[in-house]
DNA sequence: GTCTATAACGAGATAGAC
DNA sequence: GTCTATCTCGTTATAGAC
């Protein structure tokens, strides 16, 4: 790459940046139905046309802020995973679910577009797939030491569900029993269901605590998931 | 009340009535954000002044379709706990927890006024807390039976725990042992958190047999509530 | 080739005069 | 309650600067 398309490369990049920054602001102060390109032009000092060379679509803009806030709450959960014990799953766990949390409660709007109601109109194309997994593949990578490490074993699986375990087990993780991947799948969904809970308003003037609530519900959903003995 | 008062008291209900179901299709086509009292006007044969003398304000008219929205899940939830065994309150937890997913999966987008992302600008009035409670009470009832007789046992409290779940007990139900009220309440996060992360598609291209699925979260979640004998 | 600006379209919302 | 003038929006065609 020679060092005018470098500079050019360069000046893309942060004009693009500077596009989602403004589009994250008004995620925040309108919400994502009522994202305009139109405006967003207007604030970054562009005229509306010149915002398509960046994103051909109002929807393609979206979509990258969509992108976007599923690889920071991924790359928040794997970092937190990174920087957690090696070998004490529980405490991996514990630690990957705060992430997750505090992630949310910082960026509460980027995390209602992407957990939130589906936005109208707006239907995700293929690119937020792997966005999408990132903080699951944490999750089940977790499941996945402790399971060859200490064996964890769970109840066994119910005859109606087994159909449907074993094709989560073959799309999700083929190395594991069924039954701990439908687990997984039911503990990542009360996961961020709490946190969404929390993160919309849900548990105002009902919960106060919510630090020691969240963590009490990590603890939960980990025995859940068979990476504590149960009681 | 004389015939005259009462019919006009008829007619004016009946074109609230009007107004609300046609404020519910343009929810459904675009969302809370662009709800419009124009919009709803036009398409009832008004104009949008007449509006103003049956909801005082765009807010008003959502705050009625909210209040509506959590009676007709609280409803559904309270027949469908009456319709269930008496006794067998395993039975009855499930019949109510599939109650409130299938009035969420029929109604999605009255779903996501209630239970999705906060619409922006808007912030509820008190006149929705008691009707928002009704699927809650509905559930404590149920603890309420089952632990009145069959003595359930959950495991003890975190120490860290303890004051906030003190606290909802003495918010929540005095009659019940603080560890049965967060118990409750996590549970009650979690269930609907499922319900969403189905309603909002997250499930999409992952779970497939929803039906069985829901039916094993709505177990596992009475497992934790104490209402099932843990395995 | 890469970008920005002007101008325009059709559709919808909004404010105010009448 | 009606009408109109003036906004907004997403999007495109076109022309010209670098």
């Amino acid at each position: 790459m020679t060092s005018v398309q470098g500079a050019r490369a360069r000046a893309r990049a942060e004009i693009t940046a500077t596009i989602k920054d403004e589009a994250r602001r008004q995620l925040a102060a309108d919400g994502a139905a009522k994202l305009s390109l139109r405006a967003v032009a207007r604030e970054v000092g562009m005229v509306s046309s010149a915002l398509y060379r960046y994103f051909p679509s109002r929807d393609d803009l979206l979509t990258a802020l969509i992108v976007d806030a599923y690889d920071a709450v991924g790359e928040a959960a794997e970092t937190a995973l990174a920087a957690a014990p090696k070998t004490d799953h529980p405490a991996r766990w514990t630690a990957v679910c705060r992430a997750v949390r505090a992630w949310a409660l910082a960026h509460p709007h980027e995390y209602a577009l992407i957990y939130g109601s589906p936005v109208p109109g707006y239907s995700a194309p293929q690119d937020t797939i792997g966005p999408a997994s990132r903080v699951g593949l944490v999750l089940i990578g977790i499941l996945r030491d402790a399971y060859t490490t200490d064996r964890v074993s769970l109840p066994p699986l119910d005859d109606r569900l087994r159909p449907e375990a074993e094709r989560l087990a073959a799309d999700l993780a083929t190395d594991l029993p069924p039954a701990v991947v439908v687990t997984l799948v039911a503990v990542w969904a009360q996961l961020f269901g709490t946190i969404s809970f929390e993160v919309f308003g849900q548990f105002h003037r009902i919960v106060e605590d919510r630090d020691a609530f969240f963590d009490d519900v990590a603890a939960r959903l980990g025995r859940e998931a068979g990476l504590l003995p149960r009681r």
